[in-house]
RNA sequence: GUGGACGUAGCUCAACCGGUUAGAGCACUGGACUGUGACUCCAGUGGCUGGGGGUUCGAGUCCCCUCGUCCACCCCA
């Protein structure tokens, strides 16, 4: 074995790399039927940028980005989140001056961790971030977007949970709370939530130390202690994914792992992925715009891992014969006619190789079947002579022998192809 | 970063307590079948046992180091 791919980096080999275009063209769909628009934004930033947005102690910054200095000196950073590119673009470009703007964006991130089944360091995900709209139904209804995505897609057993995070108003009254509860079960809480207590005490409700759950079980809610907006806001979210049919429970230790967040949040997650179970998780944050430089911009938004999606569907998966014809010629001179008839067949749209091979016709037949191909064209010295070829259906293994002139139509006639 | 399992042919795996020339299935190539794949039968190609060091008369097997994969923790999509 000589050069191999580094740790966490995965080659998407084409079997795999088609059914994650099906994930990507279903989702382009389901979001522009709500009327979402692409951006690319680049996968390197400054990193300061996420700094700013995901928060210096986060474990994201801490301990997982690919982070280097260019030929300038200055400090650059993959991309670890699509958010807060997306909101970078979104206040350089002053596409704030349009009062909503529903975005999309798909593409790799970068994490330093170590790889295990559904997370790798470079992962693909597909986000939707809607800036510029505050109301709790643009947070159901881009929920209920994203459930009807994964019921289009085949994805079964998506279960939401939701919960809200408060905003700058009440959430640090609610910090004092908890850190004071906290304070007096100091004992029984692990390393990490002693650790985290002054910085991000709400990381305690989401640690799955026995012991800590054990001592934040009656831990006050914050639910309880939420401003008359959001909690209005909340059950806002609530009813309106109500009427929308979607059913969504509600998680009241669900603490996300960015800074950014403001009243709701939300996790999806199905079973079958091992410990990694979420496919897809976001919410509210209506404080980035501003804290980044822009306008007061409250938005809503997600991220939706390919890989992970891919793991789930990939159980029903199935290999099909391809569209595919295969070009198999004997002789010099059919191969000389044959890259003729070829030139005019790919301009009607038929998909077709040519099999260079010398072997014996027996040899290339099974070659034509290990490609999966639908269609064997055998282009032999009789053939020739009449202006004929052999088309055989690898699927059937019927085979006719056609005109020239009417082959294009025949197979692209045929169905699945 | 921490813990556990595992690295043998292209793939999936076998090889007793350390013992002769490391095996099988699948795949691949050819033949049975002169121009017809899949099923069947026959034959053949294919290995620095991840890499390095050590113990031993002798190492795929035992010990140490290293690299890698997987799973879990942490965390997250």
């Amino acid at each position: 074995m000589s050069i191999t791919a580094i740790r966490g980096f995965n080659d998407i080999l084409p079997e795999e790399a088609e059914l994650w275009r099906r994930i990507e063209e279903e989702s382009v769909n389901v979001f522009a039927s709500y009327g979402f628009s692409e951006i690319k934004a680049p996968i390197v930033e400054r990193t300061e940028l996420f700094l700013r947005s995901i928060g210096e102690t986060t474990d994201i910054v801490e301990k997982e980005m690919y982070t280097f200095l260019d030929r300038n000196g200055d400090s650059l950073t993959l991309r670890p989140e699509g958010t807060a590119p997306v909101v970078r673009a979104y206040i350089e470009h002053r596409l704030y001056e349009c009062p909503v703007t529903k975005l999309y964006y798909a593409g790799p991130m970068f994490r330093y961790e170590r790889p295990q089944k559904g997370r790798y360091r470079q992962f693909y995900q597909i986000g939707a971030e809607v800036l510029g709209d505050a109301s709790p139904k643009a947070d159901a209804e881009t929920l209920e977007m994203l459930m009807r995505l994964f019921e289009t897609i085949g994805l079964k057993g998506a279960v939401l949970q939701i919960n809200s995070l408060g905003c700058p108003g009440c959430r640090p009254a609610y910090k004092e709370l908890l850190y004071a509860f906290l304070l007096e079960r100091k004992e029984s809480l692990c390393v990490n939530c002693i650790r985290r207590m002054d910085t991000n005490p709400l990381r305690a409700l989401d640690c799955k130390n026995p012991g800590c759950i054990e001592a934040t079980k009656d831990a006050p809610p914050i639910a309880e202690s939420l401003c008359a907006d959001c909690a209005g806001h909340f059950r806002a979210v609530q009813s309106t994914l109500g009427r929308l049919g979607i059913e969504a429970s509600i998680n009241k230790r669900m603490v996300r792992g960015l800074d950014y967040y403001t009243k709701t949040t939300f996790e999806i997650t199905a079973s079958g992925l091992g410990a990694q179970n979420a496919v897809a998780a976001g919410g509210r944050y209506d404080g980035l715009v501003s804290g980044l430089g822009g306008p007061e911009t409250p938005c809503f938004g997600f991220a939706m891992g390919i890989e992970r999606v891919a793991l789930l569907l990939k159980e029903n998966g199935f290999l099909k014969r391809r569209p595919l014809s295969v070009f198999i010629a004997m002789g010099d001179e059919a191969e000389l006619k044959g890259v003729e008839l070829l030139r005019e067949w790919r301009k009607k749209g038929i998909r077709i190789v040519e099999d260079f091979s010398e072997g014996s016709l027996k040899s290339r037949m099974k070659r034509a079947d290990r490609i999966r191909a639908r269609y064997a064209l055998i282009l032999g010295t009789d053939e020739l002579r009449h202006g004929e070829i052999t088309v055989k259906d690898m699927t059937t293994a019927g085979q006719e022998r056609l005109k020239w002139e009417i082959v294009a139509d025949r197979i692209s006639s045929a169905e699945g192809y």
